[in-house]
DNA sequence: TAGATTGTTAATCGATTAACAATC
DNA sequence: TAGATTGTTAATCGATTAACAATC
């Protein structure tokens, strides 16, 4: 007896917010359907592995005319549980955490950043869009007073564990790591990192593997 | 007559840069050695994964004492090619675009950021750290003078695609893309997105699956 | 020595791809 | 209708885990 949307398979899961961006931006071009052919090639895919995922998600096409966009953006969105708004503070009044509050265009996939909070008085009290940064030790009243979800960490590394143990014992629910290095958290909370450098890794290696082949 | 590290499987070469990282927490702490099962405790995986990711990569320890921490550190950083330094230039001198090149720890893994460009003119000739924000219009000389291999997309949304055009045009071998949006590549152009959006939809996801096992 | 840990082979698991009948 | 695309089943592929002899 479980609970429905649970049996999506992990791969499957990582792909979706590709196929809900994708989906955005094909509406955005004022089409209606889509094919699992071109889906595949702008995504790196191949088709069988897209109907293959829409087999799971219970996603229904019409053959010679594709995929409903709509429908899929609809799919996706619930999917990735959209429906529910989620909540979240940015720990870190830095560069970073700036650029996230401002640009990071969260709205769009229903996540609102409900406060920032930072340790140094210097910036406190700074205007960051139509937020205003807080004090860190107001960090436990606005995870319960604005019922946060989710807590980023935008800090140097040297302080990330012990911003992450802070939001941990707010009592937030998940944290997105933006700090080059890797956090520890109970297993209740779970935790995501966003690591550029890794990123930058694996770029790099990628390239050097091309470059042989060549 | 393959390449040599060739040959590591996808999955492995994904986790290097977690091993990496471990290897020199591992090492800060002054240890000497480690054990396969205390790294699988550490970073998530089973002791079974950690030794077999190891034969992959070449790598002997001593049964009863683990494996020799430098040891380690040595071979994850050649096969992620940090043997080879990497020059970088951000796009964008924005929050995001200084965040990274401020604090962004690159040069502990041999990244060199060597120039941040922008549009506009406001931001022209800041100083950060010990860069300029130049002119976009240098972007074609930079990449040939500092032999630039990877550039960053740190600009909002509505402008990647451009930037990656003008990226690829001037000739870099791999992008980094900050911005919440796809960015589209030749095949010989390696790119990777560090989407933090996607990152967070992850994250909300799995933390409502935690709930619902509970 | 006895017990623990490695390195590697074999078994399992899950994800991707191929194939094809059903459908438009 | 003919041709193309879907939905699904079966085959392949690769990654993870289990198991165990070799080693310390």
């Amino acid at each position: 007896m479980g609970g429905g949307r649970k049996e999506i398979p992990l791969a499957v899961v990582q792909r979706l917010p590709h196929y809900l961006c994708y989906a955005r931006e094909r509406k955005k071009e004022g089409l209606q359907y889509v094919f699992s052919q071109e889906i595949a090639r702008d995504l790196g895919l191949t088709p069988s592995t897209v109907r293959q995922d829409f087999t799971h998600l219970k996603i229904l096409g019409v053959a010679k005319r594709g995929y409903d966009i709509d429908g899929l953006e609809r799919v996706f969105s619930h999917a990735l549980d959209m429906d529910k708004e989620k909540r979240v503070v940015i720990v870190g009044a830095g560069n970073l955490g700036r650029a996230l509050a401002l640009h990071g265009n969260l709205g769009r996939y229903d996540f609102h950043v409900r406060a920032i909070v930072d340790v140094n008085p210097k910036v406190i009290g700074d205007n960051i869009g139509n937020l205003t940064v807080q004090s860190m030790e107001c960090l436990v009243d606005i995870v319960r007073d604005e019922r946060i979800d989710i807590g980023v960490i935008a800090v140097p590394a040297p302080s990330a564990q012990e911003v992450a143990d802070r939001l941990i014992m707010a009592g937030v629910r998940g944290i997105l790591n933006l700090a080059f290095t890797r956090v520890i958290t109970p297993r209740r909370v779970r935790s995501v990192d966003g690591r550029i450098v890794s990123s930058l890794l694996l770029l790099s290696c990628t390239m050097a593997d091309q470059s042989q082949s060549m």
